[in-house]
DNA sequence: AACTCGGGGCG
DNA sequence: CGCCCAGAGTT
């Protein structure tokens, strides 16, 4: 069959397929950019189930761009507290600052100072002006390359820049005239719910007819993608320092800096032990002179260590194999009058302290087991 | 081009 | 438990 003649069935018939059973999403009820900006910002590396009550949340607290503008950077990382990648938190709020006031408010609708913003990168600039302007520009993900690279049977690895270049020449000679938005949406639509990276539904996909990858007997193989490195161990101790006299009942927790893994996040003083150390009760020894050497520059120093429990967590690119102990303060910090002087950066906390405060999920997963009871501790 | 940045879902 | 992600910034 004819190329030309392939593309334009497959446009076609996959936005009549859409329009018949797009699914109701909360940021596809408006062509709001701005809610169509924050999804898009939320969707990036992460599913439309994990992304929906968040952006509910997100929208009833920050409804628009000016709200957003001026709200306090830890109401926004609050807000984010589990979706990960919080860099997109801070530049989201960073660009928005910048819409609100170079722009008066008013997302942009063109090329150029779209994909100048702060976090919006080739695929989110496409699919904000394909989306909230139904401008014709591509809007391609990894979703879309999975779906084109099959159709079309291309074997580029996908994870080449070059690739993307390549997928986005063909998705936007693609887009039919005036429905950009739905088409892009279509494509990625397409991709979540028929072909699918694994075992994708050939026999309900609405372009089977003239699939070259399902003809090759590829669907299964394709796209090429070449691996990615392993995450690095690392073995860490992290300590419940818990609090004596007025802060009894608390523990210590301290905020990450401005910028790299987890930044301004709130965590347990934590720190990496020797490759291969010993875990549990036998790295006691290990563990604690690990930590009083990590917080000896903060003026803390811990007294006998009892362990707690075991946690792990998983970057894309380290994996954190941590011992929980629990610990007092010794008398070596200079003491006020409110206790122990600390930097500015740590604070004691409670249960009911947590939810002013965004933690990466290993640590909501300690503190809840700790503060429930549910794990040994002195 | 390689590395940095989370977290959850699924077969 | 390995693989999959509705990517973008930095170096």
């Amino acid at each position: 069959m004819d190329r030309s003649t392939q593309k334009h069935y497959f446009s076609t018939e996959l936005l009549s397929w859409y329009r018949r059973h797009k699914r109701d999403l909360p940021w596809r009820r408006s062509r709001n950019p701005y809610y169509i900006w924050v999804s898009e910002i939320m969707l990036q590396q992460t599913r439309v189930d994990t992304v929906i009550p968040y952006f509910n949340r997100f929208i009833d607290k920050f409804p628009t761009v000016q709200a957003l503008a001026e709200a306090p950077e830890d109401e926004v990382l609050k807000a984010w507290e589990g979706l990960g990648y919080y860099s997109r938190a801070r530049n989201l709020q960073s660009a928005v600052r910048e819409v609100n006031e170079r722009y008066g408010g008013v997302v942009p609708d063109t090329k150029d100072d779209v994909a100048s913003l702060k976090g919006v990168g080739p695929y989110t600039t496409g699919a904000i002006l394909s989306i909230a302007y139904n401008k014709p520009e591509p809007a391609v993900d990894g979703n879309v390359m999975r779906v084109l690279s099959r159709y079309f049977l291309i074997e580029d690895d996908i994870m080449k820049p070059k690739t993307r270049v390549r997928m986005e020449a063909l998705a936007q000679e693609l887009i039919p005239e005036g429905a950009a938005g739905d088409f892009n949406q279509a494509l990625m639509e397409l991709g979540a719910l028929v072909c699918t990276p694994k075992s994708p539904h050939c026999l309900t996909c609405p372009v089977l007819a003239h699939c070259d990858g399902r003809a090759a007997g590829m669907e299964e193989t394709l796209p090429v993608k070449s691996k990615a490195k392993p995450p690095r161990p690392e073995s860490r101790a992290a300590v419940l320092i818990e609090g004596a006299g007025r802060q009894a009942g608390k523990v210590l927790i301290r905020q990450r800096p401005q910028n790299g893994l987890l930044a301004r996040m709130w965590e347990l003083p934590h720190t990496a032990l020797p490759p291969g150390a010993r875990t549990g009760e036998a790295g006691l020894p290990t563990a604690h002179a690990a930590l009083n050497a990590h917080l000896a520059g903060d003026g803390i120093g811990l007294e006998a260590l009892a362990w707690v429990m075991e946690a792990e967590h998983t970057f894309s690119h380290i994996h954190w194999n941590m011992d929980v102990y629990a610990a007092r303060l010794d008398a070596s910090p200079v003491f006020g009058e409110a206790g122990p002087l600390l930097p500015s950066h740590y604070r004691w906390i409670g249960r009911e302290d947590m939810a002013e405060h965004a933690f990466p999920n290993v640590f909501i997963r300690i503190l809840n087991a700790y503060f429930s009871g549910e794990c040994a501790s002195s």
